[in-house]
DNA sequence: GCTCTTATTTTCCGCTGTCAATAAAAGAAA
DNA sequence: TTTCTTTTATTGACAGCGGAAAATAAGAGC
């Protein structure tokens, strides 16, 4: 997956400096006392790691108490114990470098740059006029040359590209094995995409690459198992188990859009009934409001419109969306007990359309003890999927960027 | 867990040397090469894991060429290289240790002594007269004693006693928070049987020690995804994720046997309707069976016997059960893409009745390329639960003995 | 016996992270 | 102001682990 350029690399000489790296970068400015204790170090450890990484400007020390612990703290006390040598802060220098995320879908791409703390610097949208993956690729290496030229004002070199594909998506080799929505097969993304904007490039699943993001940067931040539910055109899913994102022996990971459940609903374009997607997918919905109100409904932010109205029958529409995807929400935590389910997509535009069938029916089908998993939601801005795309290019250079004595 | 009396210690030092172990555990006899090639260590490094290991009795060398890299291996060819320095296999001896393992259900106990590479020595069924938690526990010492009492004649000393119960188990703990059958809350099991037994204990869940057991000794072994999933009087489900058990934040995981596979379909004790064990379950199948047939079905034998006299109905009664039972594992192929997974349980006796139903079930449901997971069948005998609970024991003896310089 | 090939062992060697002692940075007490 | 206390950070000695390379072992042919 990494490919040929090298501008940056990640002085993250041993297994500890990046474990104490990745903890301060998820868990805001640290003591180096706290960051080694979440990171299972000693503190002669972190003051080790930590010194190369700030002489090389990737953390810098001070910054403001915050970062916190969580939510739900204590809101003034324990400021600070007021007794003995005050804790200095370590954190994250964001400015350090900078990272290009792109999302593409069948008929646009939306990029982003971001900071190494991949918070979004500049954000872009362009339509895709042709899916194949030649002129795909050029417009892609367009939009990233826009953004490095306005990178390149800021002084901060960009350190990597990351691309964001649904469907197949081989991130060791950078290739896209099978993406439905562009019609690719086997196109060796990375690669290509790597000789045309002159930058090391990770190639992820969109699904995938947004669960890295919500994992170091979002509601996963420091969770070991947690799942991430994405609810718009597909509803997908990403999970993290053990710790780390689970990519599935034959690529396919996640795929709760095509859980069945109700075989007696409306057929899928995966050949079964009664999908997850066939019932609360953007077009099933669009096109069951139709049916049920007689409107032409365009989209689906007019189906929305349609059920805020109170059309006979439109809200029930997406109660039926709601009770599907708490089905599957409930599978995933029947099936592996996650402490975390987070909820997000373009979908949750709608949300206060089902977010009571979506609970109600999380509830009555987890079993048990998995109905303890903590469920919520976050809201998706439309560059999350580029900035997911972003996250996992930050990822690629932490941890796969060796710098090692020998290399 | 671990707890209270320790007679005999495992002398892993290091991780390297646990790693080694494990690998020859899991892949009978190797040569040192080979075991470091698949433990990921330098030759050098397996000298040294292997020797304490060697002079300690746990490994020895010398055995067949067997243990062979799998199915499906040229049958006389490849016997040897016949060119330089002829290899040193290096294979564990199971003499060197025996464990128990012990299974409670509701009214019975099923208990083997196994040597260390799993193997059942003695297997011994016993009525359990009194399910509370005080004359269950006399009644496994009881039982726990008639094996070390045969076990003391072979010389080799019991190293661990591993409980299998189904239910909410902690296993760190050593506790038993729900178990349904049992009617138990709370019961500090591990630390009430090492008083009882004189031994150190291990307690899980059922399920998830089948899974340690197919892991390290069975059809999973030296897979790092795979799903175990049990057929019986309820439908179980283990998963290794990332070469992990996976335990679930809240100690579910695996609850493949209530998801609804059919909102119409029978009521199921859970609550819902139409879940996997509402309709594939023991009981429901009898229940069924009764109803269709209007024979008198006592047990899940006489169904099978029905299904066999093909009597009008009766086979469409497993046909349907084979397909809820496909569908979970199609779930579970699509939600974490594992390489393979293992059909297994007592239910497996009506394999022929279901094979179809579930394969073909499994091919409709599962979504691209999840469809090229392994399905296998692997017929468990009814020591099998037992000797999972042994697996258990062993793995806590082997990795966590810590025998290590400080301890 | 000599050579060729592969397996195993030996001999260093570097690297990493821990330990225990020490410095540093306040506020508190004197 | 000086000294003490308390907590955080740093330093330097150290030990263990695993790797690389070289040496050794063990046959099979010749």
């Amino acid at each position: 997956m990494r490919s040929t350029p090298r501008a940056e690399t990640f002085p993250a000489q041993t297994p500890a400096a990046a474990q104490v790296f990745t903890t301060v970068l998820s868990h805001g400015p640290l003591t180096r006392l706290e960051a080694g204790r979440r990171a299972g170090l000693s503190p002669a450890a972190v003051t080790k790691a930590v010194r190369p990484l700030l002489a090389a400007g990737y953390l810098v020390e001070g910054g403001d108490p915050a970062g916190g612990t969580g939510p739900g703290e204590g809101p003034v006390e324990e400021a600070r114990p007021a007794l003995g040598r005050p804790a200095g802060l370590v954190r994250v220098n964001g400015e350090r470098a900078l990272f290009i995320g792109v999302k593409a879908t069948g008929d646009e791409l939306i990029a982003v740059l971001t900071d190494l703390c991949c918070r979004v610097r500049l954000a872009r949208r362009t339509p895709l006029p042709d899916r194949a993956a030649g002129p795909a690729l050029a417009s892609i290496a367009d939009l990233v040359h826009e953004l490095l030229a306005h990178a390149a004002e800021s002084g901060a070199p960009v350190a990597g590209l990351g691309i964001a594909v649904s469907g197949d998506v081989d991130r060791a080799e950078g290739a896209v094995r099978y993406s439905p929505f562009l019609d690719w097969r086997d196109v060796p993304l990375a690669g290509l995409a790597a000789t045309a904007c002159g930058l090391p490039v990770t190639v992820d699943n969109d699904v995938r690459a947004l669960t890295v993001a919500e994992r170091w940067f979002g509601a996963g931040a420091g969770l070991s198992d947690f799942a991430v539910v994405t609810v718009g055109a597909g509803i997908g899913c990403g999970l993290v188990v053990h710790g780390r994102v689970v990519a599935g022996a034959h690529g396919v990971a996640g795929e709760i859009g095509h859980l069945v459940v109700d075989p007696a609903g409306p057929p899928c374009h995966c050949g079964n009934r009664g999908c997850v997607e066939a019932i609360a997918g953007d077009a099933a919905i669009v096109a069951r409001m139709r049916e049920v109100t007689g409107h032409q409904v365009p989209d689906s932010a007019a189906a929305v419109a349609l059920a805020h109205q109170d059309l006979p029958g439109a809200r029930e529409v997406y109660a039926r969306a709601g009770e599907a995807i708490g089905r599957g929400i409930a599978t995933v935590a029947n099936l592996l007990g996650p402490e975390r389910v987070i909820i997000s997509g373009e979908g949750l535009a709608a949300y206060d359309l089902f977010a009571e069938q979506i609970r109600e029916a999380f509830t009555t089908a987890a079993f048990g003890s998995a109905a303890r998993c903590d469920v919520r939601t976050r809201p998706l801005p439309f560059e999350e999927w580029a900035r997911g795309a972003a996250a996992a290019a930050i990822q690629t250079f932490i941890t796969e960027n060796p710098a090692r004595g020998k290399g």
